[in-house]
DNA sequence: TTGTATGCGTTATCAA
DNA sequence: TTGATAACGCATACAA
């Protein structure tokens, strides 16, 4: 803890060279010597030097990352967001910092963390959650802020942003679909907060109408979690015996519902059709074996990366938009309407 | 996008004070006339202005940021640990930046994102999976690096690195026993590498053995994801028929192992009863019922925040071990043993 | 291919 | 309580 950490001038003094050699060696050029790129690299070695970013940072006005705002880390959907995102631009050479919500709760600790996310300096920002509104300030259309894409719905989109969107009133219907076909009438919906929450519940309220059914729909603006979609369908389905079929509005709160199932002694999917959103891993698992909408979230950070590749090079910013269409995954928990 | 961004000379020459006394209003000094403040604070508004971390971190030294690098965002077991974490250090005014090595299947691919981390310059970094060999070497037990405290497993701590461990050979005993009183004898493991995953076994083979039993180990060196652990559990339970019990070595593999049961037909926990480690949030789910293993991973992170305080505030790495002893949450998965 | 000089936006040290 | 000024560590013209 004694000695200060070696800087680039520490590296050319101890390989020979000047500073500008280091910081050629160190950027990957092609314009240097192989002795002065070798005498640096085992300067670099011996001292155990690492750049530090705040001043390349500083010097270069680019930070080399993307800043991806997040919900929740619990709530797992945003992972493979985050692989095709970083396959995408891992050549490039750009660095994907995550940020999350989950601890703002009021619109003041939001933004706080916008706050936070802005002061990274990322050189796009990716908002994979509701877009708070400290981030359409007027301010921010401006030079002040850094590209913006947006990873969520398609409806609610604001006007001039670009963004890769789920069709969740797509996504919606086929779960809707899907179960009409199998004959449920008397459905349940475990809505959440949030663009996403009621793209996926309007349409799913209009479609069920549409096939002659009728939606129960239980309102949920705490975390979407699967303890609360736990809690709210023990009191939907005591309140509702009728149904026989309930849609959570994520995987979370799908697998809250079987277990509310599970609790009361209601078997899946002989009494009682299930199905989730998100298409998680752990929906996959076959203990839970839920259907769901597969969002194609992968494919979902694979153009998000595009996009942020067009900004960051200097497209301006059209709100240029591109949608995804879900599929459904029909797996185990969704059968015939029981017999009333 | 035509402006440049506003810095702290446009903040000064529009609040009509000097760039000393912005730096002072930003870092909330008490020594400034309630007039300047307001005039500074009127002025960060009217033009979106957002200090620049790089140039504060280069001027200051300090990144007021802990790193913590954890495995996969998919295995939530570090989600606890980082809500301990920010709760202890958010009234320091720390951020919490997660960095994950999912990625990073070879040595030279971690040893990238080793450095990736390292050129965070954090002022302290979290280690929440094994050390990283290059986390270890002789140029960071200097100057070079900053403080580490790691959260991992009892045995395998280095040498004078300060963490807070969990008691991994406990708690796989603990499960060895309740498996044992509950009449199993013949027992699967599905191990995972590292050395959490190597305490866990070891241990618990050691349990079952003094306790008359026997265990049959799948070594597994892949992610440790709920499909691979389904695929070692569908491989181990068709070439041993007589086990009548499996440990995963955490939550994912053991929920894996639920769905390979259910796959096979295998009634849990009547014809075999299944545990996992970790107590993650689906585990807890009405489907899952998993019993498990907590470990105490909000603890963990609070005390890691502790120790990490106590190192940034100057105290000396002195291999400082806290130790927290995980408790068994018997669960709906497991039960007495079948007879053979 | 290599070296020099300047600036990036802050913080911190002095003076005033 | 305020202001001037020197770092901070690197990138980048530009010059050699």
């Amino acid at each position: 803890m004694s000695e200060k950490r070696p800087t680039i001038y520490d590296v050319a003094r101890v390989a020979g060279v000047s500073r500008s050699l280091v910081s050629l060696v160190l950027r990957g050029s092609d314009k240097v010597s192989d002795a002065s790129r070798e005498a640096v690299e085992t300067a670099i070695a011996e001292l155990g030097y690492r750049p530090s970013r705040a001043a390349s940072e500083l010097a270069s006005g680019r930070t080399e990352t993307i800043a991806v705002l997040i919900d929740d880390y619990a709530n797992t959907w945003f992972v493979d967001l985050l692989r095709g995102l970083e396959g995408e631009l891992a050549r490039d050479g750009y660095r994907v910092s995550v940020v999350d919500t989950a601890g703002a709760t009021d619109t003041e600790a939001l933004r706080r963390s916008v706050d936070a996310l802005l002061s990274l300096r990322a050189d796009a920002i990716v908002v994979a959650r509701d877009l708070p509104p400290s981030l359409t300030g007027r301010t921010l259309t401006t030079a002040v802020a850094p590209p913006l894409v947006v990873a969520g719905t398609r409806l609610d989109m604001p006007e001039g942003v670009d963004g890769v969107a789920n069709d969740d009133a797509a996504g919606a219907r086929l779960v809707a679909e899907h179960l009409l076909a199998l004959g449920h009438r008397r459905i349940g919906h475990l809505a959440v907060a949030g663009g996403a929450g009621a793209a996926r519940r309007a349409s799913f309220v209009a479609a069920v109408a549409a096939g002659g059914g009728e939606v129960i729909v239980v309102e949920h603006d705490g975390a979407a979690t699967e303890a609360e979609g736990r809690a709210a369908a023990l009191g939907l389905l005591r309140a509702h015996p009728e149904l026989t079929a309930v849609f959570g509005a994520n995987d979370l709160m799908a697998i809250g519902v079987l277990g509310a199932a599970r609790e009361l002694g209601i078997r899946v999917p002989e009494q009682l059709s299930v199905a989730g959103y998100d298409s998680t891993e752990i929906a996959a698992s076959g203990v839970i074996d839920l259907t769901t909408v597969d969002d194609r979230s992968y494919d979902m950070g694979v153009e998000v990366g595009r996009m942020v590749r067009d900004l960051v090079g200097g497209r301006p910013a059209a709100g240029e938009r591109r949608v995804l269409e879900p599929t459904l995954i029909p797996r185990g928990t969704t059968g015939p309407a029981r017999r009333l």
